[in-house]
DNA sequence: CAGTGGTCTAGACCACCGC
DNA sequence: CGGTGGTCTAGACCACTGC
C-alpha cells in the first residue's frame, strides 16, 4: 500500500493538473474526502498538509480547503542541497571538468579551521577544481575536508573525478544532508573571482558553505565561485 | 492547553539547553516518552517531527531517537520572508529611510508587467526608496504593485513611510506570505548599483522578488539592491 | 527474536466562520 | 446555529534494526 497519504497527495495533484479540480474551487469537507478515498480523516489530512506547504492548497479554518493557482515553476531552487556538479547539470550545461589540485595541508589559521572544528595542525584534504562549460571557465571550487574523516579515500592516485558527495558516501560512509550557506559577492580583485571574469557581462557570486552530516557534524567546507551569467540562483521565501 | 505538541517541543528544547538531555544520548522510546508527558504517542511524535526538521533530533527507524549537536546559530536566514526594513533592523542597523519617489505608471513592456500578470496599459504604483545606515546609502529598492489591487492606499498624500507589508495588510487586506526570489550580482554599470558603491570594499547584491498572497496571486514585484559589506545573506540548504 | 520508529484508524472534542 | 478545519487519543499493525 506504500504510503496511502502520498498516494492521495499524488491523486489530488493529478486532479488539479487534469482540471478535475479547478483553481478557486472548494474541496468537499475532509470527512467527505476521507470517505471517498476510503481512508481515515487524519490520513487525508496528512496529504493536505503536504500540499498546503507546497503552496498548492489553501486551508481556511472553519471555512474549507481551496485549490489555488500553482506558482510558476522555477529552475531548481537553492534550498535543495546538491553538489556543484549537479547544479551544473541542472543548468543544462555540459560539464567539462578540470581538476586543478588535490593536496594535504596542515590546518592553520585559515577560516575553515574554525568552521570544521579543527585544532591547529590537524590535517585537511583540499581539492580545488575548475569546471568549464563550453570550454569557458564557469565554476571555481575549493573543498576542504578533515583528513581524520576521509582517511585515505582521496589519495591522489585515485581516479576520483565525479561527485564529491557520492564519493564521501561510498568511500567514507559520510552522508551530507544539510549545509549552511552564505551567499556573497566577491570583490573583483579576488584572485579566484578573476579566473572567471572572461566576458564583459560576467558577474560572479560566491557560495561559502559548511556541510553537515546527519548528526550535524561539520564535514566539508567549500567555497564556490559561480558565474552569474551562466547560473541562476532562486530561493522560495516563506513568511513564518 | 494550547498545543500540547508545541509544549512538548519546547520542553525538549529546554531539556537540551539545560543539558538534562545531552548530545549523543538516545531518548527513551516514543511510548515511554508519551507516557511521561501524559499524551498519546502521536502527539509526542508531532513534537519530534518538528525538532527533526529543525535539525535538533536524529530519528533512526528501528533504532531510536537521538539528540544531536545543535547547529551554530546563524544570522537570520533568507528563507524567512521579511520586509526589507525588517532585514535592515535584523542586521542591527539604525534605519534612516529616505523615500525617493512614489509614482503611477502605465504598465508597458517592463519585466514586471509579465511577472505581475498585467496587460499593457494597466496602472501600477511604483515606489522607489533609498535606505541609509549611519548616513550612508545601504539599500535601494524599487517596488511595483498593480493599482487594481492597492486602490488609493498609496496616495502621495499619505504619510506612508513604514513597512510596505504592514501597509498592504492594513489598507488593502493583502497578506504576503511567499516570495520567489532570484539572487543576482548586478553589473557595476547598473545605475542603481552605482548609487551604493560608496566604498572600495563595497559589493552589491540584487534580490529580484515576486511576492504572492495566500492564494498565490502575484501582488508585489520588487528589486532590492543591498550592500554586501553591510548585509549578510544566509540560507540553510537541505538534501531531499 | 524483541524493541524501535512509521503509518493508519475511528472517534472524540475544540476553535473558527458564516448565516 | 451548523459546518468547517485543528488537535488529540488509544490502539492496531507494519517496517526496520540489532542481537
Amino acid at each position: 500500500m506504500s504510503q496511502k497519504s502520498l498516494f492521495i497527495k499524488a491523486s489530488i495533484e493529478q486532479m488539479i493538473e487534469t482540471q478535475k479540480l479547478r483553481v478557486g474551487e472548494k474541496l468537499p469537507s475532509e470527512i467527505e474526502m476521507a470517505k471517498q478515498f476510503g481512508v481515515s480523516r487524519e490520513t487525508f489530512r496528512a496529504a493536505v498538509k503536504l500540499l498546503e506547504q507546497e503552496g498548492k492548497l489553501l486551508v481556511k479554518h472553519g471555512v474549507g480547503t481551496f485549490i489555488i493557482k500553482p506558482l510558476p515553476s522555477v529552475p531548481s531552487s537553492l534550498e535543495k542541497l546538491s553538489s556543484t556538479g549537479a547544479m551544473v547539470r541542472a543548468a543544462g550545461m555540459d560539464e567539462g571538468e578540470r581538476r586543478d589540485s588535490l593536496r594535504m595541508e596542515s590546518c592553520a589559521d585559515k577560516e575553515w579551521c574554525g568552521q570544521l572544528g579543527l585544532k591547529e595542525g590537524e590535517k585537511v584534504v583540499v581539492i580545488e577544481r575548475l569546471r568549464t562549460v563550453n570550454g569557458e571557465p564557469a565554476v571555481y571550487s575549493v573543498n576542504v575536508m578533515p583528513h581524520a574523516l576521509t582517511g585515505e579515500a582521496f589519495n591522489a592516485a585515485d581516479n576520483f573525478s565525479g561527485s564529491l558527495f557520492q564519493h564521501l558516501e561510498k568511500s567514507c560512509g559520510i552522508y551530507i544532508v544539510r549545509a549552511h550557506t552564505e551567499i556573497r559577492v566577491p570583490l573583483h580583485i579576488d584572485p579566484y573571482c578573476q579566473k572567471l571574469l572572461v566576458r564583459p557581462e560576467t558577474t560572479v557570486l560566491q557560495l561559502k558553505q559548511l556541510h553537515y552530516d546527519e548528526a550535524n557534524r561539520p564535514v566539508l567546507y567549500s567555497l564556490d565561485y559561480m558565474r552569474n551569467d551562466i547560473f541562476q540562483f532562486w530561493i522560495q521565501r516563506k513568511r513564518e
